[in-house]
DNA sequence: GAAATAATATAGCCAATGCTATTTTTCAAT
DNA sequence: ATTGAAAAATAGCATTGGCTATATTATTTC
């Protein structure tokens, strides 16, 4: 009575893509491992552009995590090769750190503002943004960028036709 | 030099909402830990529906983990309250289960529809889908639902998919 | 009804991410 | 130069969500 033995062949149960499914879970998986990493680098490089330093104390508090939380990560980060760390000296990215730093900023930028297009509030935008970006695959970053796009000259045509 | 004891004085520096970011990243945070809650009790509404039976093995199968991993997220699943589970019967939903099933499963609904809607392929649809649907507040939904609406009974679609 | 099979439970491990409390190190100010 | 404050490091703990290996318990089948 039981079909599970072989799951590509539940068709007739109407699971008709249970493998799939299987796979989209694991990639959620492994976006959730490189979530943190993405927050800390595009943090970090954020108050490197806008204070001048990136200080655990700066990234604790705005993270709202405790200062050890970050020491650790940042272990992690450098062991990851994103960021140089000089004691008491703070933060500094790496080559690899500020080409990833650019990559999560732009699709951050992207997801927040499409939220915003399509009528989201910014509070709303900003909050959903954080938690979607990191789920957003260079396909679906493309169809936002092309909805931008599109909104932005549908307004100016529609702007163009009120005038004339 | 310093100006981080206090953050809401940080006005001058460009770091608009240092206050408003932390809240970001609590709220996803959270979100976070119960995103796998959610995903156990869609799939087993799932599975129920489909199978008539939602047993360890199937689910443990279809998240593509182990089976103890399964026996011991089911445990937290029934101390909050969401399954009942009668030994070598399987699971049941209780209402509060089929409840939070049912929000999810909306939810997941609109998202992957929303992302279909502006060009995205169902397969990266679908992927993307699993990961977001957490971060997807309810002004979000109304925003994709809203958008749904719209271009079901216009050409948006049309314009979008021409793109690409 | 006994044996084989299938499903679940349990034990014990690991890694990641959080915390508090405490120490060490650096910097600044007198 | 010393000291006091700030920053970072470290120690030690909890929880969550994975895993493998191994019992235990139901169900089926003969």
């Amino acid at each position: 009575m039981s079909q599970h033995e072989n799951v590509g062949h539940d068709v007739e149960t109407g699971l008709i893509d249970a493998d799939a499914q299987v796979e989209s879970f694991r990639q959620t998986r492994n976006n959730r491992r490189t979530e943190l990493v993405e927050d800390y680098v595009e943090l970090i490089a954020d108050l490197l552009e806008d204070g001048g330093e990136a200080r655990q104390v700066d990234i604790a508090q705005r993270l709202g995590v405790a200062q050890p939380t970050v020491a650790k990560m940042l272990k992690r980060l450098i062991s990851e090769g994103y960021i140089q760390q000089r004691r008491y000296r703070g933060i500094f990215l790496t080559d690899p750190g500020r080409q990833l730093a650019e990559l999560c900023r732009e699709r951050h930028q992207i997801v927040e503002s499409f939220l915003c297009s399509i009528g989201v509030s910014p509070e709303t935008a900003r909050i959903d943004a954080e938690g979607m970006e990191h789920h957003a695959s260079p396909e679906t970053l493309e169809a936002f960028k092309r909805f931008l796009a599109s909104t932005t000259s549908s307004r100016i045509v529609a702007q163009a036709r009120s005038v004339s």
